[in-house]
DNA sequence: AATATTAATCGTATATTTGCGATATAATTA
DNA sequence: TAATTATATCGCAAATATACGATTAATATT
């Protein structure tokens, strides 16, 4: 491949895709829907209910958390994880605001 | 890695992850809004608008078109694409759904 | 202090994705 | 009919992602 070229695309594309990347996987769509119902987001809580290895779930998380979707603070030996509802809700009038300015011109295709 | 997980999690996450990966790509996104403000849809046009070799960019088309966000149609040498509109706005509401189920149970967390 | 618990990170194996050139196929044009 | 155009597909190389066990570092428990 030589390089990526994800670079040459507009900004708001790019912005898109990254987050359309962070729920593009199972496992990172489910690990949301814990944290948001969950009370206590405690990582080992997360590890239980997925069928994944700690450090897998731990990679996850850092995910993420990397694209702000989540925040992560230490609890003495214990990680504390919670959405970042802000950044969420950024996120789904984001995409919304894709889906719909790209249906706007809905005429003569085809 | 051994094999993937994936198919270990709930149909909705599957089906909410998957989608999420067919616009996890800058140029998946860009092809998108090409093929939906094109009135005629001819790959071509989409090669010529995207920094990507003409193989490259038939793979995204054939990606979008496996998820079954766009249509393609043989036209004679050509191939004319177009938005499967109805499986555009069930994938938006399908997003859409997620993130405000997700954020209903916003309280109480860390 | 010694041990146990919690979670991040490292190293590694494997799988998947991205990207391209070359080729194949089919239709269009000269 | 020959040359050109349009696009899909194949095969390959490189980059990224996924997953895990082992290790580390830090707190908690005994």
């Amino acid at each position: 491949m030589a390089f990526s070229k994800k670079a040459e695309f507009k900004d708001d594309e790019i912005a898109i895709a990254a987050f359309a990347k962070a729920i593009s996987h199972p496992a990172r769509v489910a690990i949301l829907k814990v944290v948001a119902e969950s009370q206590s987001c405690i990582c080992g809580q997360i590890v239980e209910v997925l069928p994944l290895a700690q450090s897998t779930v731990s990679q996850h998380l850092k995910e993420l958390k990397e694209v702000g979707l989540i925040d992560g603070t230490v609890d003495g030996a214990k990680s504390c994880y919670c959405i970042n509802w802000t950044a969420f809700e950024k996120v789904s009038q984001m995409l919304n605001q894709f889906f719909e300015k790209t249906s706007c011109c809905k005429d003569g295709c085809c």
